[in-house]
RNA sequence: GUGACCGUAGCUCAAUAGGCGGAGCUCUGGAUUGUGGCUCCAGUGGUUGUGGGUUCGAGCCCCAUCGGUCACCCCA
């Protein structure tokens, strides 16, 4: 195969041996998301560049460095719009709620989306690719801290049907625009006379972005963190009540949340409440979200608070493998046709009957081609499905079919086969399927 | 963007010291001309990622390039 006819780098193929995990997932993330209220919405991959710079931030490493941004062809007028693939979620549901006067409806608004491609233009590597999937949650138009902390009982319950332990919960409050500014001050006072001591990459993060100081995971700045102003110890009494009942409230959904006051999460548009859940073995994160309750604004839509989360699906699907979770499989064949022959009646009675089972709703598989009977026989047995039918000369004959019981092994003594009228083959089947 | 490791059949991997490219699985056919699983036999499948170099001779050594994987950065 040449190489150019390969997928590009960091984009991945989604085979039909992974689908059930993607089945699994899409489902329970739906069905608990509806149990919650939400309704699904889908928003185009391409937006305005704009949506996401000023929304995530100019200075973000997103918005920076990863977004695939090019010009569009041009208009009548000749211009050239700048158009970019998304790179997250929650942009374009918010842009969407303000297109289409969603803040006109009762509040909160609650919408979730179900496995939108985001993409990032990063070098791959273990769950981590150019283009990845989500499901996420975003719920609009909504201050309460109980909405805060639904949205997390909701994310863990996810996880929880979806089987999967040992998840870890933080959670922080990054404050509003009250007195998070008051905090970046008292913290770059703190790293000022620290800053020579520095990482090369905290002497960028001091001018760049300042809480991401405290994100730093080189050993020699491991102290000065730990020792660095909490977020949590100056917050203004609206943020530190706001945050107090989240936690108050996550209590009723059973959820193990740990505060941290180190996670800051890499979008700009983040205020107040802020989560990630993460994997206990390599503390990747699942997926992260938080409270955006100024977004709306940048759009010129009216104050709209706001919450919501995305889920990268395959970094789930690789901690279910991890944690050697099995989605359900897809469902076997009920019946697989074969036939001995190769005359027009039989290839044509074999045909009717495949159609006739599937017409009626039964999963039901044929052969190709005139293939030899063993052979026939083997592909009914790789099927998985429960019955072969099988046509020979005599049942075309005589307008029967003899059903096989392929579950039923080689050692047994139990009787394998009947023939039975090609008419009661369709209620033969409903009465003795599982 | 930085760094490390790895590229042999559809998949997983062999190939003595640089000396005729192999096996298992899968797939196809057969052993049993109308009956699967177990077993046995046979077959299909390769420009050893690509291009150059060294050598009598390169899958193996050298250089380049492309791709993959992993880590950093960052993130889901």
């Amino acid at each position: 195969m040449p190489e150019q006819y390969r997928a590009l780098q960091g984009f991945k193929d989604i085979l039909p041996e992974d689908q059930p995990y993607w089945r699994f997932i899409e489902e329970t993330a739906a069905e608990v998301a509806r149990l919650y209220g939400y309704q699904r919405i889908d928003t185009p991959v391409l937006e305005d560049t704009s949506v996401f710079r000023r929304t995530s931030g100019e200075a973000t490493d997103i918005v920076e460095h990863e977004m695939y941004s090019f010009d569009d062809r041009a208009d009548k007028e000749g211009r050239r719009q700048n158009i970019s693939l998304r790179p997250e979620g929650t942009a374009g549901v918010v842009r969407a709620y303000l297109e289409h006067g969603m803040f006109k409806l009762a509040q909160p608004v609650k919408l979730y989306y179900l496995s939108m491609s985001m993409f990032r233009r990063e070098r791959p590597q273990a769950g981590r690719l150019r283009e990845h999937h989500q499901f996420g949650c975003e719920a609009l138009g909504e201050g309460d801290p109980a909405i805060d902390a639904e949205i997390i009982g909701m994310l863990y319950q996810i996880y929880t049907r979806l089987g999967l332990q040992n998840i870890r919960v933080r959670l922080n409050s990054i404050g509003d625009q009250n007195c998070r500014p008051q905090y970046i001050e008292k913290l770059k006072e703190y790293y000022q006379p620290l800053l020579s001591d520095c990482c090369n990459d905290c002497q960028t993060r001091f001018h760049k972005n300042p809480l991401r100081l405290l994100d730093c995971k080189n050993p020699q700045d491991q102290k000065k963190i730990a020792e660095a102003p909490r977020i949590t110890h100056n917050l203004c009494e609206p943020c530190q009540e706001h945050f107090a009942t989240v936690q108050r409230y996550l209590k009723f959904y059973d959820v193990p949340f740990e505060v941290d006051t180190l996670i800051v999460r890499g979008l700009d548009y983040y205020t107040r409440t802020v989560f990630e859940f993460t994997s206990t073995v390599d503390n990747v994160a699942l997926n992260g979200g938080g409270r955006y309750d100024g977004m709306a604004e940048i759009f010129g839509g009216p104050h709209t608070p706001g919450i919501g989360f995305g889920v990268g699906i395959e970094r789930v699907i690789l901690e279910m493998k991890r944690q050697g979770i099995v989605p359900p499989a897809e469902a076997k064949p009920t019946a697989f046709v074969v036939y001995f022959g190769k005359s027009q009646e039989m290839t044509d009675t074999a045909a009717r009957l495949t159609a006739e089972l599937r017409k009626a709703g039964l999963k039901a598989l044929t052969t190709y081609g005139g293939r030899s009977t063993k052979a026939q026989m083997k592909q009914a047995n790789a099927s998985g499905a429960t019955f072969s039918i099988i046509i020979g000369d005599d049942e075309l004959a005589n307008g029967t079919v003899v059903v096989k019981n392929m579950h039923i092994g080689p050692e047994s003594s139990e009787n394998k086969q009947v023939s039975i009228k090609q008419s009661e083959l369709l209620s033969y089947l409903r009465e003795h399927q599982q």
